[in-house]
DNA sequence: GCCAACGTTGGC
DNA sequence: GCCAACGTTGGC
């Protein structure tokens, strides 16, 4: 079983949101970075867990765990042409972007925060891709030693 | 709102 | 295939 991070806005999808639907199941869609869709595409595996990261907000770190339910399948708002996430790229017989399917597992009490998480950048989580200067991907891999960690910050 | 960092695009 | 321009991300 692998271990991720995955980035939200909390504006536009938080984890109370996922919480609040009826499942507490959703596609993790709108991803439009070769390299987040690689991972989404070809590594997630169902039943692999990953941090749910909310960026661009007052309280920036992780605020829970979902579980990957669904691994990687087509971009269904990439070929709605009514859709903000619309690509005329991506075309059905060859779509371009990919989601998985993620279930809510955990929601933390508190986030575990961004600055909490780099007070120990310069030790367990020296390779947490997080963290890395201008680091902009919004799916990542998380080491198990790295998730492990993580965890104790709870 | 600012700005650094980075990915993508498009002209050549 | 290079690289400047542009758009986006994301923390502050």
């Amino acid at each position: 079983m692998n271990h991720w991070l995955m980035k939200s806005e909390p504006a536009t999808f938080s984890i109370d949101a996922l919480a609040a639907l009826p499942k507490k199941t959703t596609a993790w869609d709108g991803v439009r970075n070769y390299q987040a869709r690689n991972m989404l595409r070809d590594s997630m595996k169902q039943g692999d867990l990953a941090f749910f990261y909310h960026s661009s907000c007052e309280l920036p770190g992780i605020a829970g765990i979902v579980r990957i339910v669904r691994s990687g399948y087509p971009d269904a708002t990439a070929l709605d042409a009514k859709h903000d996430h619309y690509d005329p790229a991506s075309t059905p017989a060859d779509p371009r972007w990919y989601v998985v399917d993620v279930k809510l597992e955990t929601r933390f009490k508190r986030i575990i925060t961004l600055d909490v998480l780099r007070e120990h950048a310069a030790d367990a989580l020296a390779d947490l891709i997080l963290l890395r200067r201008g680091n902009r991907l919004s799916v990542m891999p998380v080491t198990k030693a790295q998730w492990d960690f993580i965890l104790t910050l709870e």
